[in-house]
DNA sequence: TATTACTTTATAATGTTTATAATTAGTGTA
DNA sequence: TACACTAATTATAAACATTATAAAGTAATA
């Protein structure tokens, strides 16, 4: 299936990359990828526990930074106290829920004009950008109705 | 001037909510007003430091706070550690340094379209959304070139 | 196998932000 | 203006996420 491929690739890459591929990167990358919600360092901590009884919070911080670095990984900071953590796959958004949290993909193609306006008013180089979309979650608003 | 005003507009509204206003409240936001930057809560801190030797840090995480209820700041995360805040005057958006940090204030106009079809495609209620830009701001594409 | 470099672990340290309790100071009313 | 009430400030400690460090372990290479 899909997510078996995207693991495999992501093994690759770090092949390619040199970077080692131990056991709890390896049970790192599969949670990020299977599950589908976007995991903070501590979620993914706790989710392994089980498997790696001795791993180390370090581990889990220093992995999502080599990931991060390689290019697998996307770190995203809302407002809340902690990263969250999100497998790279195609383009795409976040939709937040502001009651209870989740957060949904919502792909969208890329606002090429916004960052070549920015780049012609301020000077900047642009190198990319980021968007987030803030709102109530059906859920959340069914239960608000009552 | 302008800023004078801005300030005047803010103590006004601060009157209507009911908060107390304080020297302290003031000063912040005061500072928060002409302080062209987006600064920490420690930058904040720091720079009232002369005027209010005795303040506590947590005077200005709450007045933050309180301020950011009110309508009158937006907070700011970006992956760095600290939040950064903004007195929030038209909506505009952020272009940020990569290399030095800098921000830099870039007026466009809402992505309601986004907004919409965000909202249709998740069934979300979207209340609002957030943009930054990122890339290399003149000065340190000029050092960059050396 | 020996050497080397990289990883993990355990732990401590850092830095930001929040909670608590006691003191102080604004604000509305007499 | 003075009083009483309530909210805000201070000082401090605590919580929390994240990073740094050093020692021990593991994989890769010659």
């Amino acid at each position: 299936m899909a997510v078996s491929h995207q693991l495999k690739e992501a093994l690759d890459t770090l092949k390619e990359t040199g970077v080692r591929i131990t056991p709890q990167r390896h049970a790192i990358l599969e949670y990020l990828i299977n599950s589908m919600s976007h995991p903070t360092a501590d979620d993914i901590y706790k989710a392994l526990e089980g498997k790696f009884p001795n791993m180390s919070v370090a581990t889990v911080y220093n992995n999502l930074r080599v990931f991060r670095e390689v290019g697998l990984v996307k770190e995203l900071t809302y407002g809340d106290s902690s990263s969250r953590f999100d497998f790279i796959t195609t383009h795409h958004y976040h939709v937040i829920c502001e009651k209870c949290g989740k957060i949904v993909d919502f792909h969208y193609p890329g606002l090429d004009e916004v960052e070549q306006l920015a780049s012609h008013v301020t000077g900047f180089k642009v190198s990319h950008h980021r968007m987030e979309i803030y709102g109530t979650c059906p859920d959340c608003a069914i239960k608000e109705a009552h």
